[in-house]
DNA sequence: CATATGTCCTGAGAGC
DNA sequence: TGCTCTCAGGACATAT
């Protein structure tokens, strides 16, 4: 779901926003329960109202829109949500909207559950909750030694700690399984049981699969939960070699049936072949 | 300290 | 057909 080239790309279909004055913003009415918001809606719209956006920017899995305030709007969608421009898919999942005097949107801040977060954050705020001591450096970013050097010396599986935001910022669940499918590994190989060349080899997978998803927009399970800023489908799905192909023959070896096991709660895709395990 | 588990939320799909 | 139940997994709080 919204992993980082899902929120990579909704960055890039927003990106049209950066440099608008906010005319209003809008919490509409839902029979839903609200998302987190805050501060409260009149303090947050006092606070966004008749300032403008410098930027937008993608931080990890969150979407950050810079203010001239030296305030930033975060967005993070977790589960399912997603920002829209002009055009929402419908009503009722409408969290919040921010309108402009001019140019592109409104900017719809959308999602279907309710564990999306929406806040106004100070600058040092935004240091302190998206700081180094919350956040790793970006998976696209990330060099081999750093990668090695934060996540080497844990005991956790490999698939569990890719997952950690603290060690680095961006891989989500369906990402994970891809990138340890694409070199080999086992997904409930401890960390420190893996070599320096299979660190090497699990960066340069890691910026080939995000990569790779972020040119065809992210991927859209069969929930159809996940749409661009267009609202439609991303492409990526089709190119998953292990996620959520449980029971299918591996594309990689044509042999192995992927498998699917649980780790810390989530479903983990491996091919029991082509990641024959160092447990 | 490191690691593991529980919580939030809605809608889709399974099973009866 | 229509009900109940389970599952999906982001980040963070709390427990071990």
């Amino acid at each position: 779901m919204p992993e980082l080239p899902e929120v990579e790309t909704m960055c890039r279909g927003i990106a049209a926003v950066a440099g608008r004055r906010i005319h209003a913003l809008r919490f509409p009415k839902s029979p839903l329960r609200s998302i987190p918001i805050s501060p409260r809606p009149a303090l947050f719209r006092r606070r966004v109202e008749g300032r403008s956006i410098t930027a937008v920017r993608r931080v990890g899995k969150r979407v950050v829109l810079d203010l001239d305030s030296s305030a930033a709007i975060v967005f993070e969608p977790r589960m399912s949500g997603r920002v829209h421009l002009a055009c929402p898919p419908d009503a009722e999942h409408v969290r919040a909207v921010l309108e402009f005097a001019d140019g592109p949107g409104p900017l719809i801040f959308w999602s279907m559950r309710g564990l999306s977060t929406l806040c106004l954050l100070t600058a040092r705020e935004l240091a302190q909750r998206l700081g180094p001591d919350r956040l790793g450096p970006d998976a696209l970013r990330i060099g081999a030694d750093a990668l090695r050097a934060r996540l080497q010396a844990s005991r956790r599986a490999i698939k569990v700690a890719l997952l950690d935001q603290r060690a680095v910022a961006g891989i989500g669940n369906i990402y994970a399984s891809e990138i340890l499918h694409r070199i080999g590994v086992h997904p409930e190989t401890s960390c420190d049981r893996l070599s320096p060349r299979q660190w090497k080899r699990m960066q340069a997978a890691t910026v080939g699969v995000l990569s790779e998803a972020i040119a065809a927009q992210g991927s859209t399970l069969r929930d159809g939960r996940y749409r661009t800023t267009r609202g439609e489908p991303g492409r990526f799905q089709d190119k998953h070699r292990v996620y959520g192909r449980a029971g299918l023959k591996c594309l990689q070896c044509g042999r192995g049936r992927i498998r699917k096991i649980v780790q810390a709660q989530r479903s983990t895709y491996y091919c029991p072949i082509c990641q024959r395990g160092a447990r």
